[in-house]
DNA sequence: TTACAAATGTGAGGGATATTCATATTCGAA
DNA sequence: TTCGAATATGAATATCCCTCACATTTGTAA
């Protein structure tokens, strides 16, 4: 008996890994693999990138690839992840012990900030990141994302904002983590003082809606 | 004499249309073209699109797909061009003879809900403009439709609004497409009712913007 | 009507890449 | 040391976009 390999191939195959290495070298490889295809991404965008070149810039065999990867997207998909949680860990450091309504905003606003400086000054993460919006699967995962961090940071507002609001700011949260997503991408993608003006508007506006959820005389 | 082909192939090619269809069957052809390419996103997303495919049903050789078409991402460019071009047509009839403050805005707001539904109610459409994140130049035209959407909605207000302040709300009228979008392509990814509460809220957001720019006694 | 150039039509085949798979090699536990 | 499991390998296969040399149709001027 066998499993029908066109069934198995059409299942939503969310693992971006498609066999756990376990042993050291294993791990290595992928390493290598991930390093060769960020290497390539930086000098030709991910448009180019290529699975041949990936295999000979990480020194291995086309087969190895596929040894850890299903496909090439996925190799992307893993890169794009890292991105995510590399942001997700600066936000949480960031609203970590937060004291007072100001400087929860305060920091909300720095992190905007160091959000749109990271894609400004992070080639790779910015070509990745645009290139994003292309593949299915991660949006689906920049979605989760968004719900993650919609957590933390709802979750930094909430004591100083009515029980009865907190419905309302998780969902609030969850819509703000993607327009700034789609307001950072906007920013980066025209000419830098457009971009610095678009990021200070947005900033504003996500303050204000913030604001919202305090009470009265803040 | 003649035109290095190589040359003019690496041009950037921004018209969609690679031989202007002057004769009549040609245009029908041109048609003929759009519309297999339309049934097959419907029955099995931009993604899996082929030109064999295309041509197969619009009855018409492979070849026949490049005499108009430069390459396979210029049909989807077509298409996707059709729809911003038809969106704002509807933004222009909406906002004509604005006659007061209340009027533009409730105009806006049966916008913002007429596009969540177009969506909504167009599995095609919803493709495309979904996938048409995937594409760089759909990207670039993408943001040039935002910034004509803008000139309209910026159009709109500005008997309402200072003379001073029209240069912040081009800006802000700009972000505010793209971020409409965004809100718009995440409410019709997620689940049909968070979808309505997130349109809602982002609504919402919208007025208040918007409200911001008007004289304090409204 | 005829003739001819321009426009349009045609589809087999070239070329570029992603991915597979049968086989070889290496690893680690007993 | 031994053997099954894990990993490595890359030639071969599969898929698909796009080209191009040649055929046919159309419009127009004589």
């Amino acid at each position: 008996m066998q499993v029908d390999s066109e069934t198995a191939g059409k299942m939503t195959e969310n693992t971006a890994v498609r066999r756990q290495p376990t042993q050291a070298r294993a791990r290595a490889r992928v390493e290598k693999i991930l390093t060769a295809a960020t290497e390539l991404i930086e000098r030709t965008g991910s448009d180019q990138l290529r699975m041949s070149e990936i295999a000979a810039r990480a020194g291995v065999p086309i087969g190895s690839l596929y040894q850890y990867f299903p496909d090439k997207a996925s190799i992307v998909r893993t890169l794009a992840e890292r991105i995510m949680l590399r942001v997700r860990e600066g936000l949480r450091e960031s609203l970590a012990d937060v004291e007072s309504v100001e400087d929860a905003l305060g920091r909300l606003d720095n992190l905007l900030e160091g959000y749109y400086a990271m894609f400004l000054m992070e080639p790779v993460t910015r070509d990745i990141w645009s290139g994003t919006q292309s593949d299915k699967d991660i949006q689906d995962m920049d979605i989760e994302d968004s719900r993650e961090n919609a957590r933390i940071v709802a979750g930094a507002l909430k004591p100083f904002v009515p029980k009865k609001e907190h419905a309302r700011l998780d969902t609030v949260c969850f819509l703000l983590m993607q327009l700034t997503g789609a307001a950072v991408r906007l920013a980066i993608a025209v000419d830098r003082k457009e971009g610095d003006r678009l990021v200070a508007e947005y900033g504003r506006m996500l303050r204000l809606e913030y604001e919202a959820f305090l009470p009265d005389g803040i």
